[in-house]
DNA sequence: CCCCAGGCGTCCA
DNA sequence: TGGACGCATGGG
């Protein structure tokens, strides 16, 4: 681990780092609100998904008995905010199906990490970015999140090609950093963070961002 | 009005 | 195998 693409991968944590600061993801109180949470947060915007959790808590369904009691159609109402309410309400109903299954929450999450993982990958609805979410997330094991602004980031500072796949750019981050929960937790969530402020699709020029130049001969 | 959001499954060549 | 498309709400 003394390339150039370790170099680049270390700067740009670094830099984030100093510029946001600790990120304390995931925003959940439980393993089973992440877990929730990882199925809402696809492809929508967390300000939603915290509305349809607030919904879920409120009403007290946030937990797996509950939940599995409440007919599909009514916790689709229940998370409307988050978007997609059916699909993700299947696919909650998919996760529990898992977690019943497995004897709970605690004796899922205590499986082996690849285990763990391919229990998830198993699931209907569950596809990579929300399984290792899920994985390091929930279950605090050492596994990097990639998404989308992990894909755009990487592109725009010349680390990857634009066709590079997911388990290409995983690999990257966990050829190239020490196998560390903690950081990964932190680089995943600095990296949505700056995705958000500075690395838009709208703004190709990444003005103002705290990585300007980085990797970029 | 537009674009965007912490993806995934399906369909079709 | 890989590119289009549907899914849906709420914010800027």
């Amino acid at each position: 681990m003394t390339g150039r693409t370790t170099a680049v991968l270390h700067e740009i944590y670094h830099r984030l780092l100093a510029h946001f600061g600790p990120q304390h993801w995931w925003p959940g109180d439980s393993p089973f609100e992440i877990m929730a949470g990882a199925v809402l947060t696809q492809n929508t915007n967390w300000s939603n998904v915290a509305k349809a959790i607030v919904d879920l808590k409120a009403t007290g369904k946030l937990d797996p008995a509950a939940l599995a009691a409440l007919p599909t159609a009514e916790l689709a109402e229940l998370i409307r905010p988050a978007g997609y309410h059916n699909l993700k309400a299947a696919r909650l109903k998919n996760l529990l199906a898992l977690i019943e299954e497995q004897g709970g929450v605690e004796a899922l999450l205590a499986q082996p990490t690849a285990a763990l993982r391919e229990l998830l990958l198993g699931v209907k609805g569950i596809g990579p970015e929300t399984a290792d979410s899920i994985v390091l997330y929930a279950a605090g094991r050492p596994v990097f999140v990639v998404d989308t602004y992990t894909h755009r980031l990487l592109v725009r500072h010349g680390l990857i090609s634009e066709d590079c796949d997911y388990f290409q750019m995983q690999e990257l981050f966990m050829d190239n950093l020490e196998e560390d929960a903690v950081l990964f937790n932190e680089y995943h969530a600095l990296i949505v963070r700056v995705g958000k402020e500075f690395c838009k699709k709208s703004k190709p020029d990444c003005a103002g961002c705290p990585l300007a130049g980085v990797g970029l001969d």
